[in-house]
RNA sequence: CGCGGAGUAGAGCAGUUGGUAGCUCGUCGGGCUCAUAACCCGGAGGUCGCAGGUUCGAGUCCUGUCUCCGCAACCA
């Protein structure tokens, strides 16, 4: 029998800032889709990458003193950069592709000529607005108040040559795949792209740039470089080997079964992305698929709130299982969640703590206790048992009737039975939904059915006559040890690493880990190894760890800050009469005190040199005591109208040096030579 | 009238094709002691934002209305 293929990935990430949990929730949904896949025997290739162009990384570059190339290689490939995460996540990509890779460069410039010769990119004219001082092209939907949105000046009309993909031509074809297929999911999101992007009617899109030059040179054409759209949604082919020798394997996993993105980057996939691969004439992926986002407080996650949240720190904190499995377990994939470390917690203790950290730990201490880790010959299923679960497995309805008798352990184990063995029906269902969310409330419904079986079943008592109760007591304890192992397959896609250590401690070796087994009840041989190893899954305390947590997001916010923050110079010349009108004296400190019921306020009586005492205020008192500048000779203008603070007349102001050091503003009064007298100007 | 999403127990959330409203935490009471002070059972707590409509029947469909959130730049 052929073997099925599958091919998925992840959006490239733009390397311009380390990667957040954001990132790591959409490979992590990623990888475990993957590593499904391939347990239930798919022909799996799970590509992942960077996209590494563009004009905001050759700012950050210059603002860092660095080429663009060092600076995405140390985001890609440095300590604790994009590869360094995805290995401590654990991900399993078969490949990585940057855009900076050489095949995929010149693969790039031969399709993007492919597309030129075909009449589907052609030359234009781009019409927009221009900031000179900050060498930006603008369009006039970016303007804030007709005005450059970084510097604010004035913008004049420009246009510049560039190149643009026959968007509007695929238009038709482009609507009808969204609304007639189910090539977009979930199906909330075509409402959304009809609406806004096709309906309004579709223009044609720029896909070069002579504005900036760190990009895949357009070969034919000196100056432009292919824009993003062109760039890096064709990674998703070239890193197949499509136009290139690196790899060779276009034929066999084009087109891509499923592209996981974030639903910001949907228009992308779903309008633009089809419409180049139409004019391309090659297939189309099968399914985007756009899924939702993990807020903070209800809003967005972003650098510029500075509340991102590192995946570093959590991970190795809670363990990369754990924080994988919260993840897929809490949110429904394809709507937004609400992240809070408070929930991660709570979600850890619940389900991998008490739930099931705790029965694999109960059931193998019990194996241990009872019977020297290892149950006796004969505990396994019954026949009746894998009659029961062979009807359930192949989707049959059973019902299970009581006896009646208070206590019934035919009944109990029918159930346990039943219900595992349904599992993997279930939760294939809601893979093949893409809802990992309801996959794993499907095995934590049988997590839970586990305890409450320990509960009916009571071992301890049994145990307490085992002459009498022994093979029941070890037939109990096989059921347990093989619920386990049904829930511990299905988990593996989650939290491949807890997986592995549960099936050590349970004796399940490599053919009773497989798809296969997961959907059979009673092949755990009876008479393997139980070990009651180390927690799986260790309690946390909330407080504790929340108050640490807390603890290193002030830290890591910190060091993130620069060491040394400078105002801007001004660059508007001030013409030398305006300058020469204000008057700078030396002044002495008569006396200095704070003022009453004012946080910052001091007040300075000053010695000007007139012989009349000046009064000045000052915002300073968080940075000086008034008796340790009585005394001193500082610098103040002395010809600013006075004003009133605190109800109290300031006639001047003392002269500051201010900056920033890690975010904390630092201020250092101007104190001059003692040997300058009162009143002495200064010019 | 720009577009879209959301308003369900104290909090956080599920609710597929319309058919007796669920989950986690918290709370109250009980059970158990194998286990990671974990596990099991039970109770209290909701007019599903509001108002209409379709229907034998609506959280679920339709209309209106209020409130909140997101919507420039390749920021999942």
């Amino acid at each position: 029998m052929e073997q099925k293929k599958f091919y998925i990935t992840t959006p490239i990430y733009y390397p311009s800032d380390k990667l957040h949990i954001g990132h790591t929730y959409c490979t992590v949904a990623t990888d475990a889709m993957a590593r499904y896949k391939r347990l239930t025997g798919c022909d799996v290739l799970f590509l992942t990458g960077t996209d590494e162009h563009g004009q905001k990384i050759e700012d950050k570059a210059k603002e860092a003193g660095v080429t663009p190339q060092q600076f995405v290689d140390n985001i890609v490939t440095g300590e604790r950069g994009v590869l360094d995460l995805w290995k401590l996540m654990n991900i399993s990509n078969d490949r990585f592709i940057r855009t900076t890779d050489d095949y995929h460069v010149s693969s790039i410039q031969q399709i993007f000529k492919k597309m030129y010769e075909k009449g589907d990119i052609y030359k234009g004219k781009y019409v927009g607005k221009y900031c000179k001082p900050c060498e930006s092209f603008w369009t006039e939907s970016q303007l804030v108040d007709g005005k450059c949105p970084d510097c604010g000046r004035e913008v004049q009309d420009a246009e510049e040559e560039a190149y643009f993909f026959r968007l509007s031509k695929y238009a038709g074809r482009i609507q009808d795949l969204l609304e007639n297929t189910d090539f977009l999911q979930p199906r909330s999101r075509v409402h959304e792209m009809v609406n806004n992007f096709i309906k309004p009617g579709l223009e044609d899109l720029c896909v070069s740039r002579t504005s900036f030059s760190w990009g895949v040179p357009v070969d034919f054409d000196p100056g432009h470089v292919v824009y993003v759209w062109v760039d890096a949604l064709f990674n998703y082919t070239t890193a197949l080997g499509l136009f290139n020798d690196k790899y060779d394997d276009y034929d066999h996993y084009w087109p891509a079964d499923y592209h996981f993105v974030g639903k910001e980057i949907v228009r992308f996939h779903s309008i633009i992305w089809p419409a180049m691969l139409m004019s391309m004439d090659m297939p189309l992926p099968k399914h985007v698929f756009g899924h939702g986002w993990l807020l903070l407080d209800g809003g967005k996650m972003s650098k510029s709130k500075g509340n991102v949240v590192d995946p570093y720190i959590l991970a190795e904190k809670f363990g990369v299982d754990a924080l994988r499995f919260f993840l897929m377990r809490t949110f429904p994939f394809g709507s937004d969640g609400n992240f809070s470390n408070e929930l991660l917690i709570q979600t850890i203790n619940t389900d991998l703590a008490n739930d099931l950290g705790n029965l694999v730990s109960r059931t193998t201490a019990m194996v241990g206790k009872y019977f020297g880790g290892q149950l006796p010959e004969g505990c396994g299923a019954t026949e009746d048992e894998r009659y029961l679960a062979d009807l359930i497995c192949q989707g049959n309805q059973v019902v299970l009737n009581p006896t009646g008798d208070t206590v019934d352990p035919v009944l109990y184990d029918a159930q346990l039975v039943s219900m595992a063995a349904g599992l993997r029906g279930a939760y294939e269902t809601q893979m093949d939904a893409y809802a990992p969310h309801n996959a794993l409330a499907e095995i934590f419904k049988v997590i839970q059915r586990a305890n409450k079986y320990i509960d009916e079943t009571a071992p301890w008592a049994l145990a307490k006559d085992m002459e009498q109760n022994g093979a029941r007591l070890a037939h109990v304890l096989y059921n347990l040890l093989e619920t386990t192992r049904i829930c511990g397959v299905l988990l593996t896609p989650f939290m491949p690493g807890s997986c592995e250590k549960l099936f050590a401690q349970i004796g399940a070796a490599a053919d009773v880990q497989t798809w296969d087994s997961a959907a059979q009840w009673g092949c755990l041989p009876e008479q393997t190894a139980v070990t009651k190893g180390e927690n799986l899954f260790p309690r946390i305390d909330m407080d504790k760890a929340i108050a640490e947590l807390e603890a290193a997001a002030e830290e890591a916010k910190k060091a993130a800050l620069p060491a040394l923050e400078l105002e801007p110079q001004l660059t508007e010349p001030v013409d030398f009469d305006t300058f020469c009108k204000s008057d700078f004296r030396a002044v002495k400190v008569k006396a200095c005190e704070a003022v009453k019921k004012s946080e910052k306020l001091l007040k300075f009586t000053l010695d000007d040199g007139t012989g009349v005492d000046r009064q000045i205020l000052s915002g300073i008192a968080k940075y000086y005591k008034p008796e340790e500048l009585v005394g001193k000779t500082l610098v103040a203008i002395v010809n600013l109208p006075p004003r009133k603070m605190m109800g109290q007349e300031s006639c001047g102001m003392l002269i500051s040096a201010v900056h920033t050091e890690k975010g904390e503003e630092k201020l250092h009064l101007l104190m001059v030579d003692d040997a300058i007298p009162a009143g002495a100007k200064l010019c």
